[in-house]
DNA sequence: GCACCACCCGCA
DNA sequence: GCGGGTGGTG
């Protein structure tokens, strides 16, 4: 059933990469010793598990199930998406090590927080997730793109939960572009409570649909292939797509790992520990002058890969601030981390809760802010 | 080029 | 009121 890939945790920490917000869509199954991560592929689930030197995965398809000559093909392609989705190629530790000789805010960073690596994504998955991601928080993030996939994408198949095996759970793959691009999506994404992101995603969905038909997710993929310059000029004309969602698109599906996106929290670390400019304390704006200059001088400090090495800063900054990602036991996969904080200090933020609820059903409100008192 | 502002929602 | 922002306006 399971197989498994030699591979330590310095090269990939599960438990962080999965759910630090790059992807939205893996879910835990099982408590601490057997716990497991799932995700619905097109067509499979993969299921993931690690120990210190081992990766375990599991691939399991919908009922028909292949003849017992066909399923080590279907295992086999999976070890390959694996190899791809993680980029298993790119030696970890090599950079860790580049990155330390090159700043020593980073030679700072404990080591609990290696193992922290750029996934491959898929783009249109990506674009959509990172459409939602404006004026949010990964909690709720994660429940907006699990409920994108439980209404426009029929459930591939169910498996029983770990804890309870009479739970049966639902699997369903990320949304085609033609199931999001109909007009009446927007309001049901509002009913769903996307809020005004409800119309950049059908917008979105739609334009690419228009200009490239069924070819629209392979348009995604042949930005791979383009610069970076061009392929940003590509994203940035859809609805709701901003230069961070641009550059977060890049760096995480579409191969540019030199890319940084800045949004606020980068900002503030470029502040504090790279002598950028802007006030600790206030909201002071980022404009497209001052993002470029973060970039370039992160860039310079970081070198090639400075768009990996900005998500081991941003991530280690956000985990150790926050509870998010690590339960109170601290069990995250890695050996009882000690309780030092980071370096990255900044103004402490809510810890997000992690509640399943069912979708509000927010009625739409017209509420116009009222003019200030002459 | 840059500073505001509204926008959905959830949690202060 | 404010968030891992964007689009529209002045």
């Amino acid at each position: 059933m399971w197989q498994s890939l030699s591979l330590p945790q310095s090269q990939l920490c599960l438990s962080t990469v999965l759910k630090c917000g790059q992807s939205f869509r893996w879910t835990v199954v099982g408590t601490s010793p057997n716990q497991e991560y799932r995700l619905c592929l097109r067509d499979r689930v993969v299921c993931l598990k690690q120990d210190t030197a081992t990766l375990f995965y599991r691939t399991v398809l919908p009922d028909p199930q292949p003849s017992a000559l066909h399923l080590p093909l279907r295992q086999a392609e999976t070890l390959v998406w694996l190899n791809d989705y993680f980029q298993l190629d790119v030696d970890l530790c090599t950079l860790y090590a580049e990155w330390k000789t090159r700043d020593k805010v980073f030679s700072s960073i404990e080591t609990r927080f290696s193992g922290i690596r750029m996934l491959r994504q898929d783009p249109f998955e990506n674009l959509i997730s990172f459409i939602c991601s404006s004026n949010n928080n990964i909690a709720r993030i994660t429940k907006m793109v699990q409920n994108l996939c439980k209404h426009f994408s029929a459930p591939l198949l169910s498996m029983p939960d770990l804890g309870d095996q009479q739970i049966q759970l639902q699997y369903h793959p990320f949304p085609l572009p033609t199931a999001l691009a109909a007009p009446n999506v927007e309001q049901i994404l509002r009913d769903l409570g996307f809020g005004y992101r409800a119309k950049f995603i059908q917008k979105t969905a739609h334009m690419l649909v228009e200009a490239h038909g069924d070819a629209a997710h392979s348009f995604l993929l042949g930005l791979r292939n383009t610069s970076t310059d061009k392929a940003r000029d590509e994203l940035l004309k859809f609805v709701g797509v901003g230069r961070k969602v641009a550059d977060c698109v890049l760096l995480m599906s579409l191969d540019k790992k030199e890319v940084i996106p800045v949004d606020t929290h980068v900002h503030q670390i470029a502040i504090k520990h790279y002598g950028l400019k802007g006030s600790l304390s206030s909201k002071s704006t980022l404009t497209p002058r001052l993002y470029e200059e973060i970039n370039t001088r992160l860039v310079t400090i970081w070198g090639d890969y400075a768009g990996w090495a900005h998500s081991v800063l941003f991530t280690s900054d956000l985990k150790a601030f926050s509870s998010y990602g690590v339960d109170a036991a601290g069990h995250s996969a890695l050996p009882s981390p000690p309780p030092t904080p980071s370096p990255l200090k900044r103004k402490s933020s809510a810890p997000e809760t992690t509640d399943v609820g069912l979708p509000s059903l927010a009625k739409p409100k017209r509420r116009r802010r009222a003019a200030p008192p002459t």
